[in-house]
RNA sequence: GUCCCUGUAGCUCAGUUGGAUAGAGCGGCUGCCUUCUAAGCAGCGGGUCGUCGGUUCGAAUCCGACCAGGGAUACCA
């Protein structure tokens, strides 16, 4: 890269100077080079005069001036110029920049890869939602921003590995199982009331119904137990394949769907916590076992194993990560998860670093809410009304890429509106709409170049 | 109460580790139409960077206090 090439002319002015003893023999500070905003200031700039000042004791004018005259020639460079009160200004020859309108013509997709990631092992887990449902609106915007990311950390040389991790055990598929069995009775003409914490959605009577129109009224025949395990199964499965389905056509695909239960299987759930133990991060109290994480500067302690005996999310997420950075040894792990999350961020990163692992290994990204609205309108998110609006529905209405486009139109940590209206709009209000514009003309002018045969050379500066 | 995110042009937002006159798109205003989709092109205007204080050669950026909006504060996940 050019920058790179800056950075080395400018060392060397630097280690010219020393040796001339025009800047004493101190470490340097990073050299950085930045795009300037006027064009006036050349194409690339430098404020090094202005970091050494302090330093070295000299005005920045006088430093920048010195390194301009050691600065040595190079063949991209046209111009270098000093400019108050101590830049160093680049200018890049016209000719240069034409050949890298070729380059990147030549590279292709290529264009813009790199190696900086050295192979390094990472993983990006996003998503990650309850099987217990269609995914809404707001959880696109985890989607793409884990897509993205990992599309971006793979051409920059690292190992990625893109998962989803889903929670089959525990109190919500308890739920969920209950409130299907209870609608597939519903069905069947039974009378039955859905458990106090159920899923009330239509997609749960819809699932009901096939189930009937697959298998009958078999399970209404065995033991409820038994009912509820068998048909839950059925619809675990249902909703997972709904979900993959729905992210698949968002254009989000998964290396790996990691289920919960391989955590208690493999016995890695007792060996995270043993861990723990022998480290003193575990006491006994009100008939329960805590993490204190107290000892380690937290808030408060965190409740590992119920006082019922059964594990907390939180113990399950403290095996899912000893599984993640031991059992399976990524370099780097990356979570993306929305700001209703963002209280779990310091305890989980904190027990990371009681299982003796690195917590700057673990990374965490959290993203602020969406909310949606059609025009003026709010569109409503939640799973509890009716008025429900679900991920598909929203690819549905505006497309697939502006989906994408919006979702990531904005920084994650900031809250975001997605305007339905604005998204569909043919309009130059709409910067989706204004892309696929600008696509749409320059296909038509080399079309009509190609039919009136005007020949332009590779890397032609004009263009 | 405590913790996290946010507050920048009329609107939606960028602004890298502190640096040059704080940027973009849209909207507004002015001028342009016989050959590319006028759904266009050229130009102009627009700001106490939430408020107050501090740090320093220099602050939208760092520190402190405060104001406003959103989120989190479970033996739920």
């Amino acid at each position: 890269m050019l920058k790179d090439k800056l950075v080395e002319l400018l060392s060397e002015a630097v280690q010219k100077a020393q040796a001339a003893g025009t800047l004493p023999d101190i470490a340097i500070p990073e050299i950085t080079i930045e795009r300037p905003q006027k064009p006036e200031h050349g194409d690339y700039a430098c404020n090094l005069p202005l970091k050494l000042t302090r330093l070295v004791g000299k005005s920045p004018a006088v430093i920048a001036k010195e390194l301009v005259a050691l600065i040595p020639a190079a063949a991209e460079i046209e111009k270098v110029a000093f400019a108050p009160p101590g830049f160093i200004n680049f200018t890049v020859k016209n000719s240069w920049l034409a050949q890298q309108a070729e380059n990147i013509y030549q590279t292709g997709d290529k264009f813009g890869n790199n190696e900086s990631g050295r192979g390094k092992k990472v993983q990006v887990e996003f998503v990650s939602i309850n099987p217990t449902g269609p995914l809404h609106a707001g959880h696109g915007r985890g989607a793409i921003l884990g897509s993205a990311l990992a599309n971006v950390l793979a051409v920059s040389g690292y190992a990625v590995q893109k998962e989803y991790y889903f929670n089959d055990a525990g109190n919500q598929m308890n739920a969920f199982k209950n409130s299907l069995f209870a609608r597939y009775l519903q069905q069947l003409g039974m009378n039955k009331e859905l458990p106090e914490n159920g899923y009330h959605g239509n997609y749960m009577i819809e699932m009901a119904k096939d189930i009937v129109a697959a298998h009958g009224d078999k399970f209404s025949k065995m033991p409820e137990a038994e009912g509820v395990k068998q048909i839950g199964e059925i619809g675990l499965k249902r909703v997972i394949e709904l979900i993959k389905s729905e992210l698949a056509q968002l254009g989000v695909v998964y290396d790996e769907w990691f289920s919960e239960q391989n955590l208690y299987k493999d016995g890695q759930y007792k060996t995270a916590l043993a861990l723990l133990k022998k480290g003193g991060h575990l006491a006994e109290k009100d008939g329960a076992t805590w993490f204190v994480s107290t000892a380690l500067g937290e808030d408060k302690d965190n409740v590992v194993i119920r006082s019922d005996g059964t594990p907390t999310y939180f113990a399950a997420d403290i095996a899912y990560h000893y599984n993640k950075f031991i059992e399976r040894g990524f370099d780097k792990v990356i979570n993306i998860w929305g700001a209703d999350h963002q209280g779990h961020v310091s305890r989980l990163k904190t027990v990371v670093g009681a299982l003796g692992i690195d917590p700057a290994r673990l990374q965490i990204i959290i993203h602020q809410m969406v909310a949606m609205r059609r025009g003026g309108e709010l569109v409503r998110i939640s799973k509890r009304t009716g008025d429900l609006i679900t991920l598909k529905e929203v690819m549905e209405e505006v497309g697939v890429d502006a989906c994408r486009f919006f979702f990531l139109a904005r920084s994650a940590n900031s809250q975001m509106e997605f305007d339905l209206e604005l998204a569909k709009k043919q309009a130059p209000d709409n910067p989706v709409y204004y892309i696929q514009y600008a696509h749409a003309r320059i296909c038509s002018i080399l079309r009509l170049a190609k039919e009136k045969g005007i020949e332009f050379p590779d890397g032609d500066e004009l263009l």
